[in-house]
DNA sequence: AAAGAAACTTAAGGTATATTTAGAAATGGG
DNA sequence: CCCATTTCTAAATATACCTTAAGTTTCTTT
């Protein structure tokens, strides 16, 4: 069935009945993104939750000088919205971009909000999903202040080998917050060495 | 009374009733701690949810040269924990040390557990807690990326005013990741362009 | 109030990373 | 399949920030 992932993913956490499980899925939006179309624009209000079902997105935003400064990927499997802006309800900066053609499934905030009071368990899902990613950022927050460009590569390398084979270099290189050219130098030393 | 501050603060997303307040207080454990002393130490996995009543904490870990490195600061009315040991069942790495004389008030992870599934109202809440705290981190971290040092502690001042009178140069520096001398001579520089 | 410790200030020299430029390789559209 | 565009590689120069070190002020303890 075609929502079977999204229901995976839910059950790490929430066990919800057949009729919850309808009822959540009936608040599914689909949409099919060719790659470089995006997914959120900036200037409004982010009203969505999405789930990636397929395919490769990022998250960016322009700074003052126009450069795109990347700081989010997402594959298959995980979660992607603005939450910057859904959370204070300001309009977003972000644009959110198929880096390849991908499909997700999009839920209302407004739904989303209701379903959580009627489904508490389904509250339960999103305060660990978003307790996952609180540790996760303090933990890259951390890293970029302790580490060099060097390690941090190393790291994500290691941690998101399908990240690094999938995504250009450039898109690594801002993640990383760092300068495409100079991330080029590093990837070919890190290559070298095996 | 003394736990109406953290009543007040729950009350902000959830509208406990006088019975379920009850039973939250029931589970708090109060702890008075003299500056300098640890509220956290690294090594066991971190069971507690801390909400500080009074005083100024923060937490950092030492890398591997030893070195200090301050990641987060909490004053009067915000929460404080090890999100990363608590969440994924994992050593803390992180001591979390009173900069003043504080009182905070300790849960249990497994108290919370039990109340948060006793109460929904209290998952609703935590969830939104946690929801702010992802949008902060986020927005941390592009700033971290994207500014000078200098832009870096423009912000923070003007963000937390009161962090930049009550807490130590060194550790501000260490939390906007630079070097106690780096950030004195842009201190310095900030000050006179006033 | 004195002595010691910790925190802050200032400056010189050094390094990691940024910027700029340029050309080569890969990718994509017609 | 070819041309246009994007992405990658490489090297030279520039700079933000770090390291070290020494002096000064402030805090802490007795």
């Amino acid at each position: 069935m075609a929502f079977d992932g999204i229901l995976k993913n839910i059950a790490r956490h929430a066990d919800l009945t057949a009729g919850e499980q309808d009822l959540f899925c009936s608040v599914l939006q689909v949409k099919n993104l060719k790659k470089k179309e995006l997914l959120f624009k900036p200037g409004k209000i982010c009203q969505q939750e999405a789930y990636i079902n397929k395919g490769c997105l990022r998250t960016f935003f322009c700074d003052k000088n126009g450069a795109q400064n990347t700081f989010y990927f997402g594959i298959e499997d995980w979660w992607i919205s603005d939450l910057l802006s859904r959370t204070f309800k300001v309009p977003s900066q972000y644009h959110v971009e198929a880096i390849e053609d991908a499909q997700v499934f999009l839920i209302n905030d407004e739904d989303l909000e209701n379903l959580m009071m009627r489904i508490p368990k389904l509250e339960h899902f999103y305060r660990k999903l978003f307790q996952y990613s609180v540790a996760t950022f303090e933990q890259r927050l951390l890293e970029a202040h302790q580490l060099s460009a060097e390690e941090r590569y190393r790291k994500f390398r290691d941690k998101y080998p399908e990240f690094d084979r999938r995504i250009p270099q450039k898109h690594i290189a801002s993640y990383l917050g760092m300068t495409p050219e100079f991330f080029n130098t590093i990837r070919s030393k890190v290559l070298k060495a095996h």
